[in-house]
DNA sequence: GTATTGACATAGCGGTCACTATGTGAATTA
DNA sequence: TAATTCACATAGTGACCGCTATGTCAATAC
């Protein structure tokens, strides 16, 4: 069970990069995108700049792998969701539910901090791009998985926009009084946002 | 109509204190309030930071009196509308509505900033609590509006803060993409929102 | 065993930022 | 008019930060 003493070379430097992941989403959901050092990140995780810079090409990079990943983790309970539910709507709206709570309890240290990195985007064209584009794709599944009650693909997306910041703000209402926002709020909300409008 | 040529001292002062909170609020929707220097706030207003340091004990103070005024102004439109729609609750919403899509339209810089300074005072204690005071205020202020509806006071709260949630959180998307979220949107999902929970 | 590679360390560069100590001159007061 | 006040300017200061140039030594290749 316990790592080998000698590891390859290979080995050592996956390991050495998932240190270094682990240790920036730690101290990016304490201090913010801006108000983490990279200095603070690899030291934390044992090491210096220099191999953190070795690793990643700079704390943008660092930034979006772990974007990158939590998306991917998304996209695939998402997708487990609707293999699992089929076209019962009402069980994938439930499970739904469920993992938006099961997140707001687990990642709240997020919050935040994709706006955060949004805004500081906003004035560089390039990186904004890689960011929309992985909202993009976020906010596209969750339409997808809507889209059965919704009247039209674009109101799928605009209902699965509302979503995602309805979820955003109340992660970060919840971080900053746990007690104001008990975590069956989010199953709540989004059954109401879900409900068909009536006029 | 034009001003006179020569300013009383205090007239100067005030005049003075105006423009740097005018700056401010249009530097810090620009690039943020981390993102923002008070070497610039100061510049763009005319001025030289030994200005604005003595009208402001600092960075914070100058935040802190741009959203005191934001928070004053939402609650004078909603106390308009109380007053303007007494008991009429359908015609307060749709007036909130209207207001909520306003607010979209005119200060959309300011998407994302409350919830920035709101990280940045998560590790502050006295500046948390200021923040804290004000964002409690201006919830309770539309938790007061839409308590009629609501179950209890508790669960009015919790909608006012998803309310408010949803709001800066679309105010973001939109800030990003406009035609990902027309103005619309915000009156829609407030009255979905709003909508009685069915079980 | 020798040469080579490359993961990571060390030290520091250039820049920015919030904030301060001090100066100055015009408005105010006496 | 002479003295005083004070709004604002000037010129730092120390701290921090992202990033880089370069060194080192152990793992690898031959």
């Amino acid at each position: 069970m316990s790592p080998p003493l000698r590891l390859t070379r290979a080995a050592a430097k996956a390991r050495t990069r998932e240190l270094l992941l682990a240790s920036a989403a730690q101290v990016f959901a304490e201090q913010g995108y801006a108000g983490g050092s990279v200095d603070e990140i690899a030291a934390r995780a044992g090491y210096t700049i220099g191999a953190l810079y070795s690793h990643f090409s700079g704390k943008d990079e660092l930034f979006l792998t772990l974007f990158d990943d939590r998306v991917a983790g998304h996209l695939r309970a998402i997708e487990e969701i609707v293999e699992h539910c089929g076209v019962d709507d009402d069980a994938a709206f439930a499970a739904f539910g469920d993992y938006l709570t099961t997140v707001a309890d687990s990642r709240s240290g997020w919050s935040g901090l994709e706006s955060e990195f949004l805004r500081y985007a906003l004035t560089r064209a390039e990186l904004l791009a890689k960011v929309t584009e992985r909202r993009e794709s976020a906010r596209d599944a969750i339409a997808r998985l809507i889209s059965r009650r919704a009247p039209s693909w674009a109101d799928a997306q605009i209902t699965a926009t509302a979503i995602i910041a309805l979820f955003e703000g109340l992660l970060m209402q919840r971080r900053v009084n746990p007690a104001s926002v008990p975590p069956v709020v989010f199953a709540g909300a989004l059954r109401r946002l879900l409900a068909q409008a009536t006029s």
